[in-house]
DNA sequence: CGCTTTTGACCCGCGC
DNA sequence: GCGCGGGTCAAAAGCG
């Protein structure tokens, strides 16, 4: 398992800037009570539990370690999981089971069936401390650093994402700071994921390579978190989500219990 | 009526 | 310098 698993930590999807790729790889063996999580560098934690009807993907914020491969149970106890959790997101249970799935990587769609959280990536900026953002400027694009997928499709995921480049865009003179920036891949008939945050459309592009992405702001005052969504040409039941930036409140949903930011909420979203 | 979505125009970075 | 393309803006339309 190690080994394969550090063989699809090398299979990112991005390129990133000055450094391999950082793609955290969800394994789900068949018969086994528990996942394999191999998280990328600084960031979240992610399990996922199922029921009869659906399959939830929560992702937990954790603190940035090295090639920790972690096992998680799947009968966490429930006050780790109200403590830490940050966003929940649950599906329908409802897959054609005649997919052509012999394209993904195996151990990562054997787990159960439904929209699955197939793949998760967090950019170089948010491995920094949120001060240094500013320092990446001037960095030169990296050589593409391939594994498993194919080439086009890893030139198609970096440069549609917009996660190829790190330079900061200048408004009116001004540098414009890139925020940090995290990608994670689910199969799933939804677009649009309850993270529990409310988002509002700003924006629908065509772009090469892929299916009309929409563009998300945040709903919050003063808050700058954005989204982008969207589907591969390649295999429309692939919805990859693109967060950049950080909550400076709690999900919309928990407003009514309580209005103060927590900060492990704030770690991440 | 207020909020959300749509969509064409515009801005700006990047490659040539 | 120019053209392309991704991302954003903002007015209009849609919706509850």
């Amino acid at each position: 398992m190690a080994s394969t698993s550090q063989a699809m930590l090398n299979q990112g999807l991005f390129e990133d800037q000055e450094a391999p790729p950082q793609m955290g790889f969800f394994s789900f063996p068949p018969n086994s009570g528990s996942l394999t999580l191999i998280p990328p560098l600084g960031c979240l934690k992610a399990f996922s539990s199922s029921s009869s009807t659906t399959t939830t993907s929560t992702l937990l914020p954790c603190i940035p370690t090295l090639n920790n491969n972690i096992n998680i149970n799947n009968n966490i106890s429930e006050t780790l999981l109200s403590s830490l959790s940050t966003a929940t997101t649950t599906y329908s249970k409802h897959r054609d089971h005649h997919d052509d799935q012999d394209h993904l990587p195996s151990s990562a769609y054997h787990f159960g069936s439904g929209p699955q959280l197939l793949s998760l990536q967090r950019s170089t900026s948010n491995l920094w401390s949120w001060g240094e953002v500013n320092d990446c400027l001037g960095s030169k694009r990296s050589s593409i650093i391939n594994g498993g997928e194919s080439d086009h499709q890893y030139h198609d995921h970096r440069h549609h994402l917009g996660l190829s480049t790190m330079k900061m865009k200048k408004i009116k003179g001004r540098r414009k700071v890139r925020e940090p920036r995290f990608c994670f891949k689910t199969m799933s008939e939804v677009d649009v994921l309850d993270d529990g945050y409310k988002w509002r459309k700003y924006g629908q592009k065509v772009v090469k390579n892929t299916q009309h992405p929409s563009y998300y702001r945040c709903t919050q005052d003063n808050c700058r978190v954005k989204k982008r969504v969207e589907r591969l040409a390649e295999d429309p039941r692939m919805v990859i989500t693109t967060y950049e930036g950080r909550h400076v409140h709690s999900p919309s949903h928990d407003l009514e219990d309580s209005q103060a930011p927590s900060p492990l909420n704030n770690f991440f979203w």
